[in-house]
DNA sequence: CTGAAAGCGCTTACAG
DNA sequence: CTGAAAGCGCTTACAG
């Protein structure tokens, strides 16, 4: 038995031919942008409605207008992760609040693509992209973007000469921080960092591997940090999440207590939620062996502490992104929005002795 | 001075032109889906690369191909509030995961478009769509994705004859807390419910709004829970909120001791928290002098209760939907799935008395 | 108010 | 291995 033939939909020309009418005509007749007597519309719309025609197809319609209608973001990996990062979260919260006036959808990509068939920025019909804390490879995305003439917004990314980014001061928060510990009299303090490359890895970071590092946040971070505390060792850890930073705490904190740090700078919240974990499951008292900080001002699930961190304004960078996308689409030029974070004193950090 | 002409990026065409090939050459020269010399593919490259052509434009491609590469996701209202709500977060968490092997994207839509211009599922270039929650006007959609030929999914949606449907077991997971309540020896328990419409309402619900409502969640929990307690009193709420629960625990709990109910259900474990939160404004001990049941089996941020509820599992109600969509991207026939949720008995319900 | 024509940028049989 | 042709489904000037 053969194939039933592939079952095909009715076409704007199909509801013109039925309609006795041209295809233009049938065209003004749903999009409404031009002069059409009622009842042609009205013969249109029946026809439309016998054959079955649900409206204009979003891809020709696309083609044709040179616009989708659809806003991509670009996230650092897998799409999943995001819905993880309470911070993601909040920054995507903020953009969607801010392209809301452009009525668009919004697209989440995937930094890289794995298969063949995989949607990515340079496939996807978007007609802007924010960048996410972009990685490596972004950069030639970021290019096939431009030579499409896609407007770009980033978000703790280097996206490029004249292109709008959204900040916050990583380098000068940390600092910032790390003065405070210093303020408490703390002398050993090491760091836990979020990821330094698109490899993730684990454990203790050697100087090469710092000059080797393309995740700017990470850097910035480490850097005010150092800027302490010079000889501050870092633990790199695979990703923001409690259980990394549990297991970095562990390499830092399950030692002979004399070489134990007094205090440890953390570039998440998450992170620093999971430090204080272990050092809780090593009997290691926070704040008063221990002091950690964070990074982020988000509330972490199931932490009893109030954390020492640094606050940032997600959102806020989120909704500014979203809005210099809606200006970029309307033919301006947005400038560049620095936001800066605010020294959050909680419990998890006291004086040391 | 004229404007400067739109400046035109480069097409196939030109590349073809430029590299003294055919279009359908330089196109397989990209597409790699055709057998072409070495020699030919690497000057067709070195024209794009000359003249600043980043690749096959995803609208002209999507058109001729039939296929987006992107899966849209509805939810019931703007964008923004599915990333305040965790059990959504948690749902397209699953989703994304579901539809891994797609390498799709995920296009993020509101059910009802507001301005003329907005992107609706019906206009938004998909191959598939998840409906999540969804309400009374997606039916007109539906019906519109069935016409394309869109394949469909429903999450605790009724989305029609033969499509896959997700769901849980709302009336009888319900049901069993109210059990609970009763062998508790609770007589005077009321209901905080969901939004019964898409039209955003709060206070006491009458039997004709009861008769009226159109989400199907809100009804099958509220009749599990009137199949135990038949003349519990319900209460709506505009949303599923802390602030919407404490709102609601106002309306119980602020009024002459002898007319307050000894226990609530809550319909969200959001709404459960801001019930919690009333009382306690109230100096009504939890669960002393009230008890207090959700639904989900999140954890609320910053609420000191284990909090008794209906565990439902959002994220494998997700992925189940991701794999629907990608069986029947496949051309195959996914079964619904119905899930089970888990009484989990925290520390805010006690015996009467 | 309506229609004929061109074209958005690509891909895919079909010949050669 | 390469090219000429048709067409995906629509919209938009341009005439009438």
């Amino acid at each position: 038995m053969p194939n039933d033939p592939a079952p095909r939909h009715p076409t704007l020309a199909d509801v013109a031919a039925k309609a006795g009418v041209s295809a233009s005509t049938a065209s003004l007749a749903f999009s409404g942008s031009g002069p059409v007597s009622d009842a042609t519309k009205e013969r249109v719309l029946a026809a439309a409605a016998e054959l079955g025609y649900a409206g204009p197809d979003p891809r020709a319609r696309s083609l044709r207008r040179g616009r989708s209608g659809i806003v991509g973001v670009v996230l650092e990996e897998r799409v999943r992760a995001a819905f993880l990062d309470p911070v993601k979260i909040r920054t995507l919260d903020g953009i969607a609040d801010g392209i809301a006036p452009l009525g668009a959808g919004l697209l989440l990509l995937p930094d890289l693509g794995e298969g063949e068939s995989t949607l990515t920025i340079e496939s996807a019909p978007v007609d802007a992209v924010v960048l996410l804390w972009c990685g490596l490879r972004s950069s030639r995305s970021i290019e096939a973007l431009q030579a499409r003439g896609i407007p770009i917004v980033g978000i703790e990314c280097e996206v490029g000469e004249g292109l709008p980014r959204i900040t916050i001061d990583n380098h000068e928060a940390t600092r910032r921080g790390a003065e405070y510990l210093r303020e408490l009299g703390h002398r050993d303090v090491a760091v836990v960092a979020l990821p330094f490359d698109t490899v993730r890895r684990r454990g203790a970071v050697s100087d090469e591997q710092v000059a080797a590092a393309t995740n700017v946040v990470t850097l910035e971070r480490l850097a005010g940090a150092r800027e302490i505390y010079p000889d501050a060792p870092a633990v790199e850890t695979a990703a923001s999440s409690i259980e990394e930073g549990r297991i970095a705490g562990f390499t830092l904190l399950d030692v002979d207590p004399a070489d134990r740090p007094t205090a440890i700078i953390a570039q998440s919240d998450l992170l620093a939620a999971g430090v204080i974990g272990a050092a809780e499951e090593l009997g290691i008292d926070v704040p008063g062996e221990l002091s950690v900080i964070g990074f982020d001002g988000i509330r972490v699930d199931g932490l009893q502490h109030d954390l020492t961190t640094l606050d940032q304004p997600s959102a806020a960078k989120g909704r500014a992104a979203g809005e210099a996308v809606v200006r970029l689409l309307a033919g301006e030029q947005p400038e560049s929005v620095a936001f800066t974070s605010t020294l959050h004193i909680g419990d998890t950090t006291a004086r040391l002795g």
